[in-house]
DNA sequence: TAAAATTATGCTCATTTTGAGTATAAATAG
DNA sequence: CTATTTATACTCAAAATGAGCATAATTTTA
């Protein structure tokens, strides 16, 4: 076995830092000048940082500088061509993804997730866009890669499988390779189908795919881990949690059902107090941090308001 | 931002390639002399390796010859003294799971997996080296290190707070980071407390942490994704699917239900074939493969048969 | 060879969880 | 004051789960 010392690689380290504001999911951008956005990100420098994590909370404070709460390494990517510079260096991508609560700050530092991948939100009804562009588009893509077939079908619920909120990743990777995303285009590959727009709001280098990935990991994690506080205020009421996981998930909830599970659950202390606004005041409650003798683990799920279509 | 081009990194591919035979979870390993085993790994090349897992594949083939069904990215470690060469050189890993159905081959190719987590098999009975040996360690260590109480408390299941079968890797580093396993003597650290043996088969470099996250991992996916089917062979009773189940999970459980469960899940067709062994004949069932109209994915979901201890 | 042991499989039953609603309470808006 | 809105409480059937008992089809052993 070859051993050579080193292969001129660039580490880079890009962080999906995501919030809920205004009942929006939303993403921190860095936006210079009118170029495509991009994610907080910067190289991973061995000399300096101790880990990995060290230095993208270096990237995130000098660059956007918002708190993080939850941090949780995603994925690694190094497929050729897909985070390409100027310079032709071999970059490998190490995504993150991090939870705040961070209120506002400036204008349009945040964009809504939603905007990156229109498809996933499944909150008033399932898209329009599926059936009147994505699919036929996907279509006749699969007459020259009908290797492809079996994943499109899984991804995207056909034939009789289910949409799963959780394979974003997979959609999104499948549309890219059909050509149907801006990054596709600028890579250099062909398009499936002359879409007039590519879907959703493009990002530079590898960025949206590690957005993807990391909406994807979110749902995924929301089932079984109490993340979701880390993006809620100290104090919330327990319709803006489930509007949180209602723009998490990309689905609505049965209201009832949910304070159910959630009262349940534990992880929620009422405090006495209410909020006034339109109909009956709201009691105000606050996360449950770790007293000891609580487990402040195990899982949050939810159950699915739109009849069983999908199972949460 | 600065933006030097290359930092000299070295990325290794490390694989941790599973299977049960006999019964048992194993490990591929390679063993050179009488040194310290390994996994089978190499570096990125990103020259000649259009992506990782094509490295990935080269390494395992040209050093262990397995084929492998599932694989997936487990986590890229980068830590500061975890994976030291002799060089000096900044080296990455990024780690890999893979699952075969392969047979026996040589002698000792294949490592047991309890033997390098010993307190991870509670299938018998919960480990007594957990109460003899291993907490009161610990409790040694969190005397100089009481900023980690809170995650032993966790990962160990102590003070009302369940063992989680998934949280693998949290209790070796935990370990690690307490001197209590031969890797973080090699590495520098001190130990805790003197013990007779550190605990646990040692690894070279940081193998033996990528082999805890492999084990939490599937762990983890088992209850969501089929992947229990890609350690098994073409043909299999229930019974070897339940032993496979067991061993993975490290827990027994309750085998009427497992059987409700697994027929329920329509993952599997009876063959009306048998086969002879002790008691009554098993019948021999095969896993549906993705035969469209059926939904492949979707979870295996398993009950423990030691009173309700554990939640899987 | 009959009884005992072993393994596989079938079935029951109480409890818990889930999905889907109906009903009521406490505000604001007009 | 009445309609509207939102929050919260409660009900009920269906499904899933945890635990165990019962029976079937073999081999092992006395």
């Amino acid at each position: 076995m070859s051993n050579p010392s080193s292969f001129e690689i660039l580490i880079d380290l890009a962080t999906a830092i995501l919030r809920v504001e205004n009942g929006r999911l939303e993403c921190r951008l860095v936006q210079q000048g009118d170029a495509v956005a991009r994610l907080p990100f910067g190289p991973f420098m061995p000399e300096s940082h101790r880990t990995m994590e060290i230095g993208l909370r270096q990237w995130v404070r000098e660059q956007v500088g918002v708190e993080l709460a939850h941090v949780e390494q995603l994925y690694t990517f190094a497929d050729q061509g897909r985070n390409m510079r100027g310079d032709g260096a071999h970059t490998v991508s190490v995504g993150y993804l991090a939870l705040t609560s961070a209120k506002s700050e400036a204008a349009d530092d945040w964009g809504k997730l939603y905007d990156f991948f229109p498809w996933e939100d499944w909150r008033r009804a399932r898209p329009a866009m599926l059936d009147e562009t994505i699919i036929p588009a996907l279509d006749k893509w699969l007459q020259k890669a009908d290797h492809a077939t079996e994943r499109v079908r899984l991804a995207f619920g056909r034939d009789g499988a289910q949409w799963d909120e959780e394979f974003v990743l997979e959609r999104y990777e499948l549309l890219y390779e059909a050509g149907l995303v801006g990054e596709a285009l600028r890579d250099g590959r062909k398009s499936a189908a002359a879409l007039a727009n590519p879907l959703g709001t493009m990002l530079q280098f590898d960025h949206r795919r590690i957005l993807a990935t990391a909406l994807g990991r979110l749902r995924a994690k929301l089932k079984y881990r109490p993340v979701l506080f880390d993006l809620m205020a100290e104090e919330f009421t327990l319709r803006q949690l489930q509007d949180t996981t209602e723009q998490v998930m990309g689905v609505e909830l049965h209201t009832q059902n949910f304070r159910r599970l959630v009262e349940k659950s534990d992880f929620v202390i009422p405090t006495g107090r209410t909020v006034k606004a339109r109909g009956r005041p709201a009691e105000i409650f606050r996360f449950r941090h770790n007293d000891r003798a609580e487990r402040p683990l195990s899982g949050l799920r939810v159950s699915s308001r739109s009849s069983g279509r999908q199972k949460l």
